[in-house]
RNA sequence: GGCGACGUAGCCAAGUGGUUAAGGCGGAGGUCUGCAAAACCUCUAUUCAGCGGUUCGAAUCCGCUCGUCGCCUCCA
């Protein structure tokens, strides 16, 4: 079975089948700097996180770009408003970048180039497009002939003639043509430049997205995704600069998630109307954020509201009490009973997987493969309170045993098995330990007057447990406790 | 004006020609329990915005209408 990707360029699912596997090229359009990323772009990056790791558990080797973009007119403008010097604002916000991506659990790319760093490469792609005939030069300015590039308008599905009756393009007397876009912007006073052959300048914000691509990836590469506010201008730009400049085929896939909306409308920084990462962080654990935003399909509309973020919470919760409570009776069990953790799926279990990759092949449809994972984890309910009845079964065992790691593997592929269980407990500290055992104490003492029938101090010990976080659940082989998280 | 997406239960969200329309959240009843919690079982869309059409057969294809949103300008 091959997986289906939606491309933008063709509007249709196609199969895909990388340049050269099992290697893939993989380019994400990644932050401008200027600022915390808000909950939109977020989505964005869980998107293609779990696009990137599911790749990889198909057997793929993904060499994954995803820039910064650390100079352009946001981030002199807020520098200038706040005093701070526009390099160390960018630097500043890169590394919140990576609190917050490392909080939700998306992975590093393979290289996260920034714009400032590679000048030389945008100023000799700039300067092979002028040779071609396809930019020129006005006052230190270098300008894209938009009408000279055989195929403007492929991709994003614009006619030339019709951009241009829009008329709502920036006038600018320098151009030929209001169309064209600026690849190198000439230096005004105060503003932070480089030398180029055309004077004291910086790039426009199309150029070094093409240079890093070229420069990290090569000239064609397999996938190259953004949000789809970006078809326009910015991939469409990006598109032709490239191609322009090497004559070959740019992108083979074009990839673009829809847009995280508020009150049905787009989330975004102009309209005033988002919340940044970290302050939805600070309401909500990152497995609730990542479980929410890959909750519906990545190319439609998702509504942001606390209502769906506590649904949210409550469908992780689901997920997470069943696996914990599943593992927290293996140590009830008797030790030669329990199955080793490696433990081989049954067909039963497979059926799951196959569910789960089906739904993943068919262009990342992570609603319908997290509703695979909601089937096992039923099956897993199902089975574990059986085996609680009949604990020195050991089929049963392998059977729990077995959905319990498949969970665990499935949730893994969409980034939320560590999120939603931390790194495992390796290493357990010794006052981790001490409490560990006063935990048992208690739940042997609650045993003991449950027995007496002293129900009240069994409550009483089971009241006082939960106000600290602690959830007792009395089974038939005898009583699991279960830490709440946060 | 041009181009495009979407409208499925109380809510979220899959399904794009064919047995009973996934899954989650919420709600109701029941089982288990000393009582709980968790879990389990049952119920919660005779119907897919509306109207026409194609077809043996449509939520699914076509047309129209209504509604919501997006891109065409910096935005993931």
């Amino acid at each position: 079975m091959s997986i289906q990707i939606y491309n933008t360029a063709t509007r249709q699912k196609e199969e895909f089948h990388p340049l050269n596997p099992p290697q893939v090229l993989m380019y994400n359009c990644g932050p401008t700097v200027y600022d915390y990323f808000h909950i939109g772009n977020a989505r964005n990056f869980v998107v293609v996180d779990a696009i990137r790791r599911y790749l990889e558990f198909s057997g793929f080797r993904v060499r994954f770009v995803q820039n910064f973009t650390d100079i352009d007119d946001k981030i002199i403008n807020r520098a200038n408003e706040t005093g701070e010097p526009w390099d160390k604002l960018a630097e500043r916000f890169i590394q919140e970048y990576f609190v917050a991506a490392d909080a939700l659990g998306i992975q590093r790319a393979t290289i996260h180039p920034r714009a400032t760093e590679h000048i030389p490469q945008i100023i000799n792609l700039v300067q092979k497009l002028i040779d071609a005939g396809l930019a020129y030069v006005v006052d230190g300015n270098v300008y894209f002939r938009v009408r000279r590039f055989h195929s403007y308008g492929e991709l994003s599905g614009k006619n030339v003639d019709e951009l241009e009756e829009g008329a709502r393009v920036e006038l600018e007397e320098h151009k030929e043509d209001p169309l064209d876009f600026a690849l190198w912007k000439a230096a005004k006073p105060g503003e932070p430049w480089w030398e180029s052959p055309w004077g004291r300048g910086r790039p426009g914000w199309h150029i070094e997205c093409s240079a890093m691509a070229l420069t990290h990836l090569g000239e064609t590469i397999d996938i190259h995704s953004g949000g789809c506010d970006l078809v326009f201008p910015h991939h469409e730009n990006e598109r032709a600069q490239s191609m322009g400049a090497t004559g070959k085929p740019f992108v083979r896939y074009w990839l673009h998630n829809g847009f995280l909306t508020i009150n049905k409308e787009k989330m975004s920084k102009s309209l005033g109307n988002f919340f940044t990462i970290k302050e939805v962080l600070a309401k909500y654990p990152p497995s609730v954020v990542r479980f929410y935003l890959l909750s519906a399909h990545y190319r439609h509309p998702l509504d942001y509201s606390d209502a769906a973020l506590e649904e949210a919470k409550s469908a992780v919760g689901r997920i997470r009490e069943a696996v914990l409570s599943a593992e927290k009776l293996f140590e009830l069990i008797d030790p030669a009973i329990a199955p080793p953790s490696e433990a081989e799926p049954s067909a039963e279990v497979a059926k799951f997987e196959s569910a789960f990759c089906e739904a993943m092949d068919d262009d990342f449809n992570t609603p319908r493969a997290i509703a695979a994972i909601f089937e096992a984890v039923a099956d897993l309910n199902a089975w574990r309170l059986k085996l609680a009845q009949d604990p020195r079964n050991p089929a049963l065992a392998a059977d729990v045993a077995g959905l319990i790691n498949l969970v665990h593997r499935l949730l893994g592929v969409l980034g939320l098995d560590t999120l939603i269980f931390g790194e495992g407990k390796q290493d357990v500290g010794t006052e981790s330990r001490l409490a560990e055992e006063l935990l048992q104490l208690l739940v042997k003492v609650r045993k003991l007057a449950r027995e007496q029938k002293q129900f009240a101090i069994a409550d009483y010990i089971r009241d006082e447990l939960a106000t600290l976080g602690i959830r007792l659940q009395d089974l038939p082989t005898g009583t699991i406790w279960i830490k709440e998280k946060e």
